[in-house]
DNA sequence: TCGATCCCGTGAAACGATTCATGGGTTAGG
DNA sequence: CCTAACCCATGAATCGTTTCACGGGATCGA
């Protein structure tokens, strides 16, 4: 049998709606009223109904937060960050992971619907914006980690137009003269942005400093070993003496390969990866690299969650948030 | 203005229970009124508010976890076994990532009881088990997956006096004498296990292997470089020719101390990592791993707790699941 | 002593879906 | 044509909490 606030109640000897304002810490109660609930909650292991508390007031304490892949340490340090900012409110984060399958994210978005969670927090692949649209009417709003992906919804993401301009910036100021951009596909929104801000930093420097692209059809260690190789292949004096790869998994490939040829690192050839993964300060020759701003966008998620349940659906915004380089010794040492 | 069923009963021109029968699929309802009820569900945007449901027919569809670290590998791979699990009923698996906090820990576990979600996935270090307890009395099972932490409990985890016999067994099939056991610190029982297991495997070579035990304080990259720079400050006689290492990390960085002496892998040692990462395939030299049975562990959880709610609390379990080799050219290539 | 004010506990209504006893309508058998 | 049997839509009761109008009792000033 449940223990409700209605046994709770007959226990101490009080009614039931005093037993409610104690459980949730209403001033209102005098301190012998409390006491007296307190031990009656005690004694019968009292569970507080979250479905019977989430009818009646209309609320929910949950943020939802679905990402595609669970290993993915941006989206955990964005859910860290979102965590951070619900607990200021008294709410939890949870996260679905729909390891990239369009029906697991479905099935996600259908449950944190029916909760009537606060909100949701979504890097999305699948075709589910409609649906979120519906949502949002019913006052669940959505934050999107994909910027542009759909204007009706706001997002928060990284500035990679920024981190593509501040990562070859440093190559610049390091004295670098023929920089290599590697990643790919290039039909990827970030890649583009970060290639922007990479020119934009070249531009600066009047033809001094040249720029050249080599595409991958992923960023993996083992692409990024390829590109290395193929780098090597050619005479010392044509090849690049910066590679900027546009995630660490790509740059310790690289970095594999050049160790493999003995070409010092960054004496030369400098390397500057992106994400700053865990693994980057523990590379044979540790790897500078760009840091996103992870926890940040979590928390500002949130926040505009929170924002757009007060002020109705009207502001919808979409925020960049600036990431910062971590110099190591692969750029650093010469 | 919230849609209810009762609205969408109006509009329908239908009762409520028959558009409840409807939204949950039951078989009982003529074909005509089926599809006026998802005319109508669709035309007002209807979701089914869970909280009601939940309330009233007193189940959960969600099955929670809880898990220290959102960036190991193991605990997302067990969620997703879960996941898996869980989607055959029609449940799904929702994470609350502690972040090896008590507090944010301890209110994940609140909010799931609260929800009387149907059972908790829980790996855990704070003092939560008593809480845990008091809701498994009320219903809500708990499946720990560290095992021995609290005999209330049934848990389900790898087999590691299994995983430490596969490796050094190995090892000893592949023509190594003198095997190095690297890992730390030694109160952990994963690792005590596995150096049972690791044990069992020399006593049966009669003396003519030895197996030496390489304490750590932790198992990183850093802590690997460093037992592999110590190895090789031995003259090359009496090291050991095979290192076992408790985790890929420290594995990794051995690698990179033997790599950086240009010591032959594994012609003049062999190296074994444990848990199989991602990173370990892309090594400069593929590293052999023990691969930990995870989306087993996490699917036989979520079947343990649909057993337990079926049968009582009365079956309380201990399940180990057998970890395999992944041979790679670490310990192959001679 | 009386009335005005506060303080604070009371208890019933309400949230929206599920469930089930009820009975209207239809079919089949005689 | 009548009854039995069956099918299936109905709608009221129900889950446990929150919320709030109500009023009993205490305090205070006059």
């Amino acid at each position: 049998m449940e223990v409700g606030l209605r046994e709770v109640a007959a226990l101490a000897g009080v009614s039931v709606g005093t037993v409610s304002n104690v459980v949730n810490g209403r001033a209102t109660v005098a301190q012998e009223y409390v006491d007296r609930v307190n031990d009656a909650v005690m004694q019968l292991g009292f569970v507080r109904n979250d479905a019977a508390r989430a009818l009646r007031s209309g609320t929910s304490r949950t943020v939802g937060m679905i990402i595609p892949d669970g290993n993915n340490p941006f989206y955990t340090s964005v859910a860290l960050g979102a965590s951070d900012a619900a607990t200021l409110n008294n709410n939890i984060v949870l996260v679905g992971t729909s390891h990239d399958e369009a029906e697991r994210e479905a099935r996600y978005v259908e449950a944190f619907g029916e909760q009537r969670a606060r909100g949701l927090i979504i890097a999305s692949a699948g075709n589910i914006h409609d649906r979120l649209h519906q949502f949002a009417r019913g006052g669940m709003p959505s934050i999107l980690l994909d910027p542009d992906v759909d204007e009706r919804f706001s997002s928060v993401g990284p500035d990679d137009v920024l981190g593509g301009r501040i990562g070859v910036q440093h190559l610049i100021d390091t004295g670098r003269r023929r920089i290599g951009f590697v990643g790919g596909p290039m039909r990827l929104r970030v890649l583009t942005d970060r290639l922007v801000g990479a020119n934009d930093a070249i531009s600066g420097t009047n033809g001094a400093v040249t720029l050249e692209v080599f595409e991958t059809p992923d960023r993996t260690v083992l692409t990024g070993r390829t590109i290395g190789e193929r780098v090597l292949k050619r005479p010392p004096e044509t090849r690049p003496d910066a590679l900027f790869a546009m995630t660490d998994l790509l740059a310790i490939g690289i970095l594999q390969a050049l160790d493999a040829h003995r070409v010092a690192v960054p004496g030369d050839i400098s390397i500057i990866g992106y994400d700053d993964i865990d693994f980057a300060s523990t590379t044979s020759v540790p790897l500078t690299s760009i840091r996103q701003p992870m926890e940040i966008i979590g928390r500002k998620a949130v926040e505009m969650i929170e924002a757009q349940r007060e002020g109705g659906s009207k502001k919808r915004e979409h925020i960049t948030i600036e990431p910062t380089l971590v110099p190591r010794d692969s750029t650093l040492r010469p």
